[in-house]
DNA sequence: TTGCATCCCTACTAATTTAGTATAGATACG
DNA sequence: CGTATCTATACTAAATTAGTAGGGATGCAA
């Protein structure tokens, strides 16, 4: 049930850049990306090409070029995104709402595992369609200024206290929140 | 997200050897096991040696062999079969409850992505974790005598109408009903 | 107009995983 | 003893993954 390095760094380049237009830097580049998220630039600037061409992203080339957000934040949606990387959410196709393919079961229809899997990938599309970039965005916008953290691609002089909102938008209106993390129980890095 | 042919076929395998246990026949054959699933045999028999070192399984040598069940099916959780086979549950690593590693992100507590992953590792262990083979076996066991189907292990001669109880075994109390199925809106093999 | 920093394009590849095949052996019923 | 079953191990072809490599095109800026 993996998500390829691919399908995260692409996620991850679109979070941020969602973040940069939020604090008012709407253009970064391949290279800031890369060296924030410590990945390598070449592959990255592959994935960014893949985006363009989902209509995710827009790029601007020449000195002081960059990538940013094709469209409003609010309309890009994880599963949207996913499954234009990596294809269907569906554990096996033959539960795809987007990619059906016949599994090999001799009758699909009094299949146990289906059931189950549909299951699962009701589970998995439903997050992953609800939420948008917009969503993400906030929730991390909120957590940062919460710890008073910066960015990296932000100058650190300017700061993320001030360009923040002190009053808590109330966005998420009856929608389920995200978890609250924090350092994930199992075995920190020694 | 996806699971491999091999996981596929191992739970494939669970449930129809719970099926069968279930309607009186504890053992099947690798062969018989292969042919009702139609997938070839040498590899279902890794599949099953794998299973039998998971301890789900057990078997017997010689004529009248087989495969059974190693232990009872309510103690079958799928999320464990799943993770033995496959690894984590979790879409990335650093979401993982069993199997936990770093990413490369440089603020790991402050991840979007890993906020959002970690809802969908939670949706899929939720499931996963909570459905047990004797779960999965009844459901189809109930939806296949609904149908008047006989699966096909089951000499037809007898059928399966006589082997069920006809009175719904109240089971799933208080726990939500796994979707109905039936055809899937998209596309019918022409 | 020249320089250079950026994105753009295409090809290549090493490593890993997947989905099996193939072959021979061990065991146990009849 | 013979045969049907599981057991064990090795091998492999194809696909996927996670990148590298090497330029080429474009556009700002001095």
């Amino acid at each position: 049930m993996k998500l390829s390095k691919r399908g995260e760094y692409a996620l991850r380049a679109l979070i941020d850049l969602g973040i940069a237009q939020e604090l008012g830097f709407p253009i970064l580049q391949a290279s800031e990306l890369a060296i924030k998220e410590k990945l390598p630039v070449k592959f990255l600037e592959q994935i960014l090409a893949q985006l363009k061409l989902g209509g995710y992203v827009k790029s601007t080339r020449g000195k002081l070029g960059g990538y940013s957000l094709a469209k409003p934040m609010r309309r890009i949606k994880f599963g949207s995104v996913i499954r234009f990387i990596e294809g269907p959410l569906a554990p096996i196709r033959c539960v795809s709402q987007t990619g059906y393919a016949r599994c090999s079961c001799p009758d699909e229809v009094h299949c146990g595992l289906r059931m189950l899997m549909l299951d699962v990938r009701n589970a998995i599309a439903k997050l992953l369609d609800r939420y948008t970039l917009k969503d993400i965005v906030e929730i991390t916008l909120r957590k940062l200024r919460r710890d008073k953290v910066t960015p990296a691609f932000i100058p650190s002089s300017i700061g993320l206290q001030s360009m923040l909102p002190t009053k808590g938008s109330p966005a998420f209106r009856g929608r389920r929140k995200l978890n609250s993390v924090e350092p994930i129980s199992v075995r920190q890095r020694k």
